[in-house]
DNA sequence: GTCCCGACTTGAGATGACCTAA
DNA sequence: TTAGGTCATCTCAAGTCGGGAC
């Protein structure tokens, strides 16, 4: 089978389920592409945000979307025996890519120093783009040019992924539909079929001159008023474009949209269904301007928040069991790689096995749960662990200021110290990390050394950084006594500090280590990063405990800031950090009871969403045609959270990085396409989402959704909230209201666990072997990963480490075909030999038999690592996935466990596989 | 209703222990 | 025995969400 075909195989595999399953899931979120982004966001951030789409695809433009069309993969058996071919095939297309890449960089670098000189000039933020229209302009048609060039490369770079994804995308969207909406869909098809394009003009026509809606027939008649004047059309008499408020018209027999009618029509609930903005500006501006985006809202507070420097505090088993925990943790990382021999034990080992026997098994998932809101009655722990003082480095090794030599004081010996050991690190050539590193450093210096150091530029710190990369290596090459000895060391702090005594139980501590000063590293373009976190002592810890429970001792000669005894809360110690004034947490280890007891309840209110996710979906589809505008914004921004596995997204300050999630996604977030790549009503996601990850998807979705879409977006610029009357906490509070515990989150903990569920069932074969059992559970796996946009960077030497297994096929196929003459001999010489020969013959046998085994083995594990390079497993396996899923596919296919979760993993579901049995269902 | 903040979960990257092949 | 590679573990940034003050 070729590659080609394979594929097809694998999306056939995925669209087999009936209604709307994980398979329609997946296929939303893979029909387009995401990428691993690290962003900018600097002086200007709309072109920074346009010069960092360039900067993903010339950089971390991976094979993703390879990935997204294997990991479905229906029959891997065939994947397996074709798996050399295709990764023939891969590598062919890599080679491609990389010229791309190539030449992406090149375009790039141009792009970049013609706009480097822009930049400089705009210091504007958001707010200050709703000010200077001409401005906007002119950004919106830069940006314009850009992102018609970034797309064209995208689309020559994975279209064929896309396309192959294109034709499910249209089967989802189908059986998205409820069996009402699908029953007029496929009326409607059948008119669509006669006239397509006719309608679609139509479509447009209806936006632009408020004609009659042909959607549907009961959809109520939608009038758009402009009942209110924007913040920034107040503020831009200049701009033609008004923000709008949509209030809707009744109820008339025919559906209509009305846009941009001057009538003004008194509702009944106008006050429920304008943008949340307005509300508040009408209160504090205007008692009579009654209609402003939140945008405005969200302009209002920030002016009214008075920032002095820095204040963000931001939002801010079954029996088997035994036998799994057998297992020391790191012989376990080789078994993962698919094998199967078993595995003799070390001494080592042995000890760790014994190490793990003595931990006590705390079963409190078989206890009765408290609901009093106390997390514990009995605290007793030593506090947290200090960083180390700060030792002074050698005297021969030097920082020269401007050519000179010149000897730091302690404090600012050590900052230095931190930057000279990131200085190969890209951050070191970001512009905002070297002002806010440079500002703090000096803020530690003695006046003499502020006199004389005044340029970043004219210091070196070449040695110090050759100095820090020694001891590094020194490190490394320790010596096997000098590694036990602090091997010994950590573990008696560990011994010490590692644990706490919690109701009667000895429970692990996650991170009793404080963290240790040094340079803030914010990620994507986060204002902040550079800046010195400092070093945090015993007064600036709060300590907490129960009043019974001996109070952990200060370190000799401090004292703690507070010693509080409140048993509501799970931490043992915090202190809040200086440089975004957010507080931090000394908690327990996700082994512990406390951790586990909400992981469980959050799988549980998950598994109650599986029960009502029918009815709420077909509530927020008949939410779409509501006459309210807050209520269309708030269903639709729930499909997208459903179906594509959105974040809820929550407001962010200024000072943080600019991401965004559904809630706050904004105009120049999203495009709107009524065909693309002949898919219809095709919605383009391209927006940083957490850790400035890059997320873009083109989902064909329902023409209702991109109705509205049309709507939300009519006279708002790029900068403006795509949904301007929702916010993460007016839609959660909805969402309690439809299932008691649901918020945004769960819907994404639902749909992982569910998808991993559904694949599961899809793509295990009760008859593989073990490794192929694991390569389809990663292959599950990689579908929740995807999903979720899990990413990571290609792991160095990932070309390179796949280029040698590649040799080890090959030499382990020439040794077979050998093998296979081999026995053909033996095999006539046994025909008319004696016993020797026949025995021969039966061992050559066995030997063919096993290096046929060991190259499929190969060939999986290829297949496994290379579709894995661009994708984290990790963090939907350890958040997102019910435990009790993997469990009891383990137990049903024979599986051992510890093929799917390392001892650290098996700690944290300890309570999972205790309770789940073969037959548990999601 | 808004804003702010505390408490917690989620997430990618860095580090280093350990395994395997040479 | 060692170099190289993999993966578990650690680290800490960055989210979500609920609640209280105003």
């Amino acid at each position: 089978m070729d590659v080609e075909n394979s594929d097809n195989a694998e999306n056939s595999a995925l669209n087999g389920s009936g209604s709307r399953d994980s398979s329609e899931q997946l296929n939303g979120l893979t029909n387009g592409y995401t990428e691993k982004h690290k962003s900018h966001k600097s002086d200007h951030k709309d072109k920074h945000r346009d010069k960092d789409r360039d900067k993903h695809k010339s950089k971390d433009h991976k094979s993703i979307s390879k990935d997204k069309d294997r990991y479905s993969s229906g029959k891997d058996k065939e994947r397996h025996s074709s798996s050399h071919k295709s990764s023939r095939s891969d590598k062919d297309r890599d080679k491609e890519k990389d010229r791309d890449k190539h030449k992406d960089k090149e375009k790039h670098r141009e792009e970049k120093k013609s706009s480097s000189s822009k930049d400089k000039d705009h210091k504007s933020s958001r707010d200050k783009d709703h000010k200077s229209s001409s401005k906007d302009k002119e950004r919106d048609k830069d940006k314009e040019e850009r992102k018609e060039k970034d797309k064209d490369k995208y689309k020559d770079k994975h279209n064929s992924s896309r396309d192959k994804y294109r034709d499910k995308e249209k089967d989802r969207d189908k059986r998205h539909s409820s069996g009402k909406d699908k029953e007029k869909k496929e009326k409607r098809s059948e008119k669509e079929n006669s006239g397509y394009k006719k309608e679609k003009v139509e479509v447009k026509s209806e936006v632009d001159s408020a004609k009659e809606d042909s959607l549907d027939e009961d959809e109520p008649k939608l009038v758009i008023k402009e009942e209110f004047q924007s913040q920034s059309e107040n503020e831009q008499n200049a701009s033609t474009a008004s923000s709008c408020d949509y209030s809707m018209s009744q109820f008339k027999d025919e559906p209509k949209f009305e846009e941009n009618s001057c009538e003004e029509e008194p509702e009944e609930n106008s006050d429920e269904d304008i943008p949340l903005a307005s509300r508040a500006k009408r209160k504090i501006v205007d008692d009579e301007d009654d209609d402003v985006p939140l945008s405005a809202r969200k302009k209002i507070k920030k002016e009214k928040k008075v920032k002095p420097e820095k204040k963000s505090k931001k939002r801010q088993l079954s029996d088997d069991e035994d036998d799994y925990d057998e297992k020391p943790i790191k012989k376990e990382k080789k078994k993962k790689k698919v094998k199967e021999e078993p595995v003799v034990e070390s001494p080592k080992k042995g000890r760790k096995k014994k190490e793990e026997e003595q931990q006590e098994v705390w079963k409190w998932w078989e206890e009765e749960k408290k609901d009093d809101g106390t997390k514990w009655t009995f605290l007793e722990h030593k506090g947290p662990v200090f960083a180390p003082a700060y030792e002074r480095i050698p005297d021969n090794v030097k920082f020269y200021y401007n050519g000179n030599h010149m000897r730091l004081s302690d404090q600012a010996e050590e900052v230095a110290g931190f930057y000279a050991k990131m200085l190969d690190h890209d951050y070191t050539t970001k512009k905002i990390f070297n002002d806010n590193f440079f500002k703090d450093w000096r803020k530690v210096m003695t006046d003499k050394e502020q006199g004389i150091i005044t340029d970043l530029k004219k210091c070196n710190f070449k040695q110090m950084h050759t100095y820090f990369m020694d001891q590094a290596e020194k490190n490394r090459n320790r010596t096997k006594e000098e590694k036990q000895a602090l091997k010994e060391k950590n573990e008696a702090i560990v011994k010490e500090y590692g644990f706490c005594k919690i109701d009667g139980h000895t429970e692990k501590i996650g991170n009793f280590k404080i963290e240790p000063p040094g340079l803030f590293r914010g990620r994507g373009e986060h204002p902040k990063m550079g800046k010195l976190k400092r070093r945090v002592v015993a007064e600036d810890i709060i300590i907490n405990c129960s009043k019974d429970a001996k109070v952990p001792d200060a370190p000799k000669g401090h004292q703690w800031k507070e010693v509080r005894h409140d048993p509501s809360v799970t931490w043992l110690a915090s202190w809040t950090e200086n440089v975004q004034n957010q507080v931090k947490y000394v908690m327990l280890n996700p082994s512990s009871k406390l951790k586990g007891e909400k992981d469980w309840q959050k799988y549980e209110t998950a598994r109650r969403l599986h029960k009502s996710i029918d009815k709420i979906r077909t509530e927020y589809r008949d939410d779409w045609k509501s006459k309210e505008m807050r209520i269309r914004q708030r269903a639709v921004a729930l499909y997208f959270i459903d179906k594509l596995a959105l974040r809820a997204g929550n407001e962010k300050d200024e000072d943080q990085a600019d991401t965004v999630g559904c809630c706050s996604l904004r105009v120049e977030h999203i495009e709107l396409f009524e065909e693309k790549d002949d898919k219809e009503y095709v919605v383009v996601f391209d927006f940083l989402g957490k850790d400035s990850i890059r997320y873009y998807n083109e989902v064909s979705v329902e023409k209702r959704v991109f109705k509205n879409l049309q709507l939300f977006m009519e006279n708002k610029k790029g900068g403006d909230d795509l949904f301007d009357r929702l916010n993460t906490s007016i839609l959660n509070k909805h969402l309690n209201e439809l299932m008691e515990g649901l918020t945004a989150k769960v819907f994404r903990t639902y749909n992982a666990s569910f998808t991993l569920q559904q694949q599961l069932d899809q793509l295990t074969n009760a008859e593989d072997s073990i490794s192929e059992k694991i390569l389809s559970y990663n292959r599950a796996n990689r579908a929740v990963a995807i999903l979720c946009n899990h990413q990571r960077a290609v792991p160095k030497g990932h070309q390179k480490s796949m280029e040698k297994l590649k040799e080890k096929i090959d030499a382990k196929k020439d040794a077979l075909k050998d093998a296979e003459r081999q026995v053909k001999d033996a095999q006539r010489d046994a025909k008319h030999g004696s016993v020797k020969e026949k025995t021969v013959y039966e061992k050559k046998k066995k030997m063919l038999q096993r290096m046929k085994e060991q190259l499929a083995k190969l060939e999986i594990q290829e297949t496994d690592r290379d579709e894995n390079k661009t994708i984290a497993l990790g963090t939907s396996k350890l958040n997102y996935l019910d435990p009790r899923i993997s469990v009891a596919w383990c137990k049903k296919y024979d599986v051992p466990i510890e093929k799917i979760y390392n001892k650290t993993q098996r700690d944290k579901f300890r309570w999972a596989i205790d309770m789940a049995g073969p037959d548990y269902r999601f």
